[in-house]
DNA sequence: TTCGATGCAAATAGTTTGCATTCTA
DNA sequence: TAGAATGCAAACTATTTGCATCGAA
């Protein structure tokens, strides 16, 4: 349950848990999809109306500077979010769509890097851009 | 001369070659620095103050389209422009240095994400970023 | 009871668009 | 000289911030 595991550690660093940062963990934790905030914020508001987009955002900032949430920014529109989890991106620049696929994936590719240039690839620290299978035309 | 190739990709394509289209392309070719529309616009404005930002971002946006140009969405702020050429970047994070490598470097890992996940990695649209030997430190 | 979190409104940054005008091919 | 490109202003989207209030620990 990456939920628990987020709100827990919350409680271990000793950050206030509110209905606020609840809510956004519970709704990132029940998805494999990359929402965005707007996306998040309306989840958030069938249950509590009240709670304002820019406390999302700034529930989001804080999650994240707390390592427990990632952003990826899309190449023109809006950012996504979602819970900190063991894997890597590949972002379609066409629709937005991001797809998880797991870091073994990318070990030879690093380690090749590595071996040719003395470069540590962060694959972590960016989305990869291409086009998914839907949006993969030859132009 | 990238700069070059680039205003004749243009000719041969049938594109008008403007002022503005001509000024973006030589400032993009004069340096392997990765620039803000604004900053482009700044240095357009010492020759041209008369060039509008907006145009430098439709300038922009078309090389892009025609694929003389690659644009790189940094997380928060604004996106970064440079001029297409034949080889890839490897990026420190750490001191910004960029090393290019063949395109071939690349074609193994593409062919995989290809057909595991049928994912077109455009590695060419974007910096990959990591840590150079020089500053790999295990942090 | 204290200080961090929130709601709200307003501001901001970056980018895009509508339209009349200009200029390249 | 036709239609693409531009200048300008205004709109737009995503996000951030100031400040008074609220609420979790």
């Amino acid at each position: 349950m990456p939920t628990e595991a987020a709100l827990e550690s919350l409680r271990n660093e000793g950050r206030r848990v509110t209905t606020a940062r609840r809510l956004v963990i519970e709704i990132l934790g029940r998805t494999t999809e990359h929402l965005t905030a707007e996306a998040i914020a309306a989840r958030v508001h069938c249950a509590h109306p009240e709670i304002h987009l820019s406390t999302v955002y700034r529930t989001l900032d804080s999650l994240q500077a707390w390592g427990l949430v990632e952003r990826f920014q899309s190449p023109r529109g809006p950012a996504f979010f979602h819970l900190k989890r063991g894997h890597r991106h590949l972002v379609c620049e066409e629709c937005g769509r991001i797809r998880d696929v797991p870091s073994s994936e990318f070990d030879a590719f690093v380690a090749q890097l590595r071996s040719n240039y003395g470069f540590e690839l962060r694959v972590g620290r960016m989305a990869l851009l291409g086009r998914c299978e839907e949006h993969d035309a030859p132009g």
